[in-house]
DNA sequence: CGCATTTGACCTGCGC
DNA sequence: GCGCAGGTCAAATGCG
């Protein structure tokens, strides 16, 4: 683990089970695939951020499907064919944050048990189909989770 | 003027 | 079958 990053308690939510710290350097993330997730070798980390935040990027794997069912935590869960599900949590002061792709805002939606909106995203890019939903969490506004679904077919 | 955002309405899946 | 909650649509509006 890169001793720059901080990995924070698990969060509530759980599919967020750690929180990495935005405007640090990008995280070591072999040792923190091999510290998180030992059982889950076919993972793959990716950087999603622009290289300050990092993520799970699980494919099509049933593997992991069943070892984030039966912990009950993990960063993401797997969607069946070419889909990809992403989930990360970080602290920062604004939802939005530049990944290198451009987004279009195509709804928002008041949540249960949130008093923050949900918002809904959809990959600006003629052909590509990727959709992110962000929220702010419910006891602790700094922190905003983001869920990207589907892969990019094109380059930020 | 063209494109992005806003926002209420509408659609859909799921639990009871 | 019904109601609720989450997800998407699309017309109106805003902005460069």
């Amino acid at each position: 683990m890169s001793s720059s990053n901080t990995i924070l308690p698990a969060s509530p939510n759980p599919i967020c089970t750690h929180t990495v710290e935005l405007n640090s350097d990008p995280l070591d993330f072999e040792d923190f695939l091999l510290e998180t997730h030992t059982e889950t070798a076919s993972t793959t980390l990716s950087p999603v951020n622009g290289g300050c935040s990092w993520a799970w990027e699980v494919p099509g794997n049933s593997a992991c499907v069943d070892y984030m069912l039966q912990t009950n935590e993990g960063y993401a869960k797997t969607m069946e064919g070419e889909d990809s599900k992403i989930a990360f949590r970080t602290k920062s002061g604004v939802e939005v944050m530049d990944d290198g792709y451009k987004w279009r805002k195509y709804g928002k939606k008041k949540i249960k048990n949130n008093p923050n909106p949900r918002h809904y995203y959809r990959c600006s890019m003629q052909g590509c189909k990727v959709k992110k939903k962000v929220e702010r969490e419910r006891e602790d506004v700094k922190f905003v989770i983001t869920t990207y679904e589907g892969k990019h077919n094109h380059e930020p």
